[in-house]
DNA sequence: GCATACTGGACTAAGATAGTCCCATATAGA
DNA sequence: TCTATATGGGACTATCTTAGTCCAGTATGC
């Protein structure tokens, strides 16, 4: 049910690895796609393949070049998990019908959708909790998710698209 | 993110048909196939497998033969989203690793598998909070849903496998 | 016996996913 | 300027999953 895409799964170990490695990149050491195949112990192709993805959001920075490499473009406790598989997998709900600009010819048949919809906020809403330093670091418990699609947010977070 | 298939959206769409018939199944008339394909406007080889594979499950009941047909095995507030999306998903994770027993060869390197395991649950529980009945009558809000996978459940509610 | 309706399973086409590879381009340093 | 080291963009293939259809078998009511 609701899976995730393995590449997805990789992605975020991939940023997790980044993550760990703050205080290296602070010195001015950059990781390269060998360095996070390495660390992770992923393919070396897909690493690429995924940190070329990820560096055209916001989430991952690139420099080009000998000694270039990837960062994390923003602190690790700013980026969610819904940021994350936005990134990964595109900003789609759990139905079709459950994104916004869609045209679902069932409709008038239909009594679910508005119920999907609103499961998929609360998903969502979950997801957004969790940041990467959370993944990095799992904490003893993750913080009430609401699903009622209200707008109050238990800690305020950079938005996702 | 996190996409059910269509087949699991038009199962619920074919569960929401049968609990709003409770009536008339309760007046000795049973839905054929024919029937929900009719009413929820699916083609009728798709209810066909639908339904063949909700009967297996012990939330929909089958009578054969001439006058034949189905019938919600349980009251649709004892269905849960959760139940439904292991019927027609199987009970799998959002990870392949987050599924009780898989064997990952990454484990060691892998330091996020904890946490997809914690959001899994989490989603698990906010899925278990939502009934059929929800489905087909959508309250204003849906209830709060804990990430952190403690006991405590805000309605008690039939164990899902 | 016949019409109705479920049961089990095979089958196909289309699409998504995972994984690899190649060539172009940018940069640091010798 | 040349070379080694990186990323960038994209093509490509094999495999798996999904959606959808169809058929032969079996149970039941009339």
């Amino acid at each position: 049910m609701l899976r995730i895409s393995k590449l997805t799964d990789y992605g975020t170990m991939i940023l997790v690895h980044l993550a760990g490695r703050g205080r290296a990149v602070r010195a001015g050491h950059l990781c390269s796609a060998s360095d996070v195949a390495a660390g992770t112990r992923l393919a070396l192709p897909t690493v690429q393949k995924l940190l070329k993805l990820l560096a055209r959001s916001d989430l991952v920075r690139s420099v080009r070049g000998a000694e270039g490499g990837y960062v994390l473009a923003r602190a690790p406790a700013s980026i969610t998990a819904a940021d994350i598989l936005d990134v990964l997998e595109g900003p789609v709900g759990i139905t079709e019908c459950s994104t916004a600009d869609s045209h679902c010819e069932l409709e008038d048949s239909c009594q679910v959708g508005g119920a999907w919809q609103k499961i998929n906020r609360g998903i969502r809403g979950a997801l957004s909790e969790i940041t990467l330093a959370d993944l990095a670091h799992p904490p003893r418990e993750f913080p009430l998710v609401d699903l009622s699609g209200r707008a109050g947010r238990i800690r305020q977070r950079v938005p996702s698209a």
